[in-house]
DNA sequence: GGTTGATGTGAACGCATGTTCATATAGGTT
DNA sequence: AACCTATATGAACATGCGTTCACATCAACC
């Protein structure tokens, strides 16, 4: 049932991820102090610790939710076939679900380092399953002869880094519309990857001579 | 003359910029005190007013230095003619230059929230005048027909994000030697704008059939 | 309608922070 | 040998930190 006071736990428990997201967010988790994020919500300090032990736990749950939304998300993702329709829904996917997360994007990528070791290893397995599906699809591609990739797992890492790039400068009332960034970028990862069609007909050459 | 004690300046200077950089690249501006750099260097706090008016100022430094020595450097760098070339030799100095400097680019990117808005405005003049100079190659080629890239700000900004990201991962005994990765982004970066030859085969057709 | 339990207050805890300053030291200079 | 000054100390300042806790408040239940 519903009370008018007295019983806030299920309002003010997400206030308090808010405001806390959007301060970590603005001002880096070093930088903000339990009293701000009290102030923010209209509470008093005390009165977070009903919602969280700590201000580290504060910290991880956000991060720890974002990552598993987004794997969540990208599992429930249609998946084309074969590898170049792949790479440019994951890129699509990235960036589109990224835009929309700003602030979560951002606490997750820039306050790792505040994260106590055990918090920071959790965190890690779950980037790299996610990243681990990108790789997937480089390697397919790869396998296919349709990428022409060096290194898979750096290519990984800096098609992922291209990616992420996007949430420091994009604002959704700019000049460019999410639709078109998202076209722009996965076109660029495409072209990065895909292997140049005269070395594709070289190589097929090749394969066909070998089995001759 | 060499003193043992009571002249320490031009050795204590540089030592603690050394410390604080090293500090802040490891656990965020916000997270280090002026005692943990003090520490570092051998010295009591106090001490670091003497090479620093205040915390603010060691992190502007730095981040102001840093920025400094890229434009230099890169107005150094020996620029063959042709935008492919140019590409080239932009990305393989980046990567190659921010390499040999892990930290201090770290910071420079990590800590641009913690700079007073004066500082933050001053920095921000020089990182858009390098992202400037990779601007102005992507734009040449663009009109030169060599490259195919959709809007130029933001394939700037892109290709930027990723050759960033190149220092979150590398580490110098690792798997991958520099002379390698240098190589694999320049190649990524190239292929991710350049014309396919498809389509340029096409505009010379179409530019040859307008001007006759 | 009195009791209970969830929700929040506000003061207090010990400790750390950035910065200042009177004081000490030990080199270089005369 | 006496003085000067750059360099460093270490204590102190006011302020803020994360966290705890005795206590208040008030909706929901018997």
């Amino acid at each position: 049932m519903a009370r008018k006071t007295g019983s806030h736990s299920d309002i003010t428990g997400p206030r308090v991820r808010a405001a806390a997201l959007k301060l970590f967010a603005a001002h880096g988790f070093a930088a903000v102090s339990m009293r701000q994020i009290a102030a923010e919500v209209g509470v008093q300090a005390g009165a977070l610790y009903l919602y969280t032990p700590d201000k580290q736990s504060l910290l991880f749950d956000l991060m720890r939710d974002h990552m598993q939304a987004v794997l969540d998300a990208w599992g429930a993702e249609d998946k084309p076939e074969g590898p170049v329709s792949e790479l440019e829904t994951f890129t699509r996917f990235h960036i589109r679900f990224h835009l929309e997360r700003p602030e979560e994007v951002f606490v997750s990528y820039m306050e790792l380092r505040n994260l106590e070791p055990e918090n920071f290893e959790a965190l890690g397995v779950m980037r790299r399953e996610y990243e681990q599906e990108l790789e997937t699809i480089l390697k397919r591609g790869q396998d296919e002869g349709v990428f022409d990739v060096d290194d898979i797992k750096l290519t990984t890492l800096a098609l992922i880094a291209m990616l992420n790039g996007v949430t420091t400068w994009y604002k959704p009332d700019g000049r460019l519309s999410l639709a078109r960034v998202e076209a722009i970028y996965s076109d660029m990862a495409g072209k990065a990857v895909r292997m140049p069609r005269r070395k594709e007909r070289l190589r097929k050459l090749e394969a066909q001579q070998a089995s001759e």
